[in-house]
DNA sequence: AAATGATGCGAGCAATTGCTCATATCGCAT
DNA sequence: ATGCGATATGAGCAATTGCTCGCATCATTT
């Protein structure tokens, strides 16, 4: 069993020593990829990233930590995107918001959709470091302006639920998707956005 | 890295070893509850269930054997209870029966939130049986039977990927409510079904 | 060019894990 | 009682894996 401390063990100083790092994370997301969690082990990632293993654990602590710094890096380039497509979309429908979230969602899941994948579950099981709650805070509020924006359009004054549950929706109808097929179904953005309204607009039932 | 042969290696044929199958699957189930897959091993399973490793090897040719029977166990239960309850409601609304569902769902998922947490993982990666995709099939089935039934309330007729949609929507709704605490929210049911309504009652957007 | 620290190496240790097999015990039929 | 198949046992093998450590090499500063 790994220990739990993931945070980098030194920063690379050196060109040199910053390619290894890149090397690493690149070769980790490969495996991860292609062997699933099952076959990750440090031994093969230092030899597919063509470096020592010695050289792995100067820079990552133990195995955890490699896992951690993917996720982090993965979540950190979403939450990027999710920032930057709100801010963009200013006129516009909530709809056409949604869709534009949704491609961005799943092109970052087709991208890569075993790693994806295999990150959202290691996600769960992992003492996340701060860098990666911070991500998914950003992530979340940057959909609850883009959904303040459009409080008109909605049916009820905006849940503190309802952002994660739009999250998890969204996240579950493409993350199924990809793990069906090769290529997403063309209908699939419109399937999320069509879940997302109706979770939006569904006026809460008697009871 | 395990076979893949996943049936049983022999069925019991005396009273004594159906109990030590039924104490391997009980340990095999606190196990992957109390360390997650991380600490899941063969030899921590038969240490637990008061029984030898020896003894596991004999009705289960491979660990993934056991993961899949318990798997297989937990489906198999989610199924019926899901077949039971459509056949039961057949007046009433298709907020009604949803609820119904919803209350299944996540009675099944708080259970054993991280035993159910664990074998959803899991069931991505093994090489289900035939009698898996049964269960599941059986769920689907069930499900497009009630919506069928319900056809009128529907906003579109019923497409292919409507039920499986919405089988997706409320396991992810209802497994992210489960990760994040003890018990279940107490609005939990109702988000689901007004995930589900809207996504089924919404009317699909222009383009 | 010498000194110093950063970086890289990889054999191999210690621990774990999946699984086997030789042996022992049990339960049922005769 | 006796025999035989069913069942249980657990020491331990072979393989894997996380990780360390002593040493070599490189880059930078002086």
């Amino acid at each position: 069993m790994p220990r739990i401390e993931l945070r980098q063990r030194k920063s690379p100083r050196q060109q040199r020593s910053a390619d290894t790092v890149e090397a690493l994370l690149t070769a980790a997301a490969r495996v991860l990829e292609r062997e699933s969690l099952a076959g990750f082990n440090t031994n093969r990632v230092a030899e597919v990233a063509g470096v020592s293993v010695g050289s792995l654990y100067q820079y990552f602590p133990n195995k955890s930590a490699l896992i951690a710094a993917l996720i982090d890096r993965q979540q950190s380039a979403l939450s990027e995107r999710i920032e930057a497509c709100v801010a963009a979309q200013h006129g516009g429908s909530l709809r056409q918001a949604l869709q534009a979230l949704a491609e961005i969602g799943i092109e970052q899941q087709y991208g890569r959709p075993l790693l994806a994948a295999a990150l959202d579950h290691e996600e769960l099981r992992l003492p996340l470091g701060a860098r990666l709650r911070e991500s998914e805070q950003r992530i979340g509020a940057a959909v609850a302006t883009l959904l303040q924006r459009h409080a008109g359009e909605l049916a009820t004054p905006l849940q503190p639920a309802d952002v994660h549950d739009a999250i998890v929706i969204a996240k579950a109808l493409i993350e199924a998707d990809a793990m069906a097929g090769r290529a997403p179904s063309p209908d699939l953005r419109d399937r999320v956005v069509r879940a997302l309204l109706g979770y939006l607009q569904a006026r809460p039932g008697p009871r």
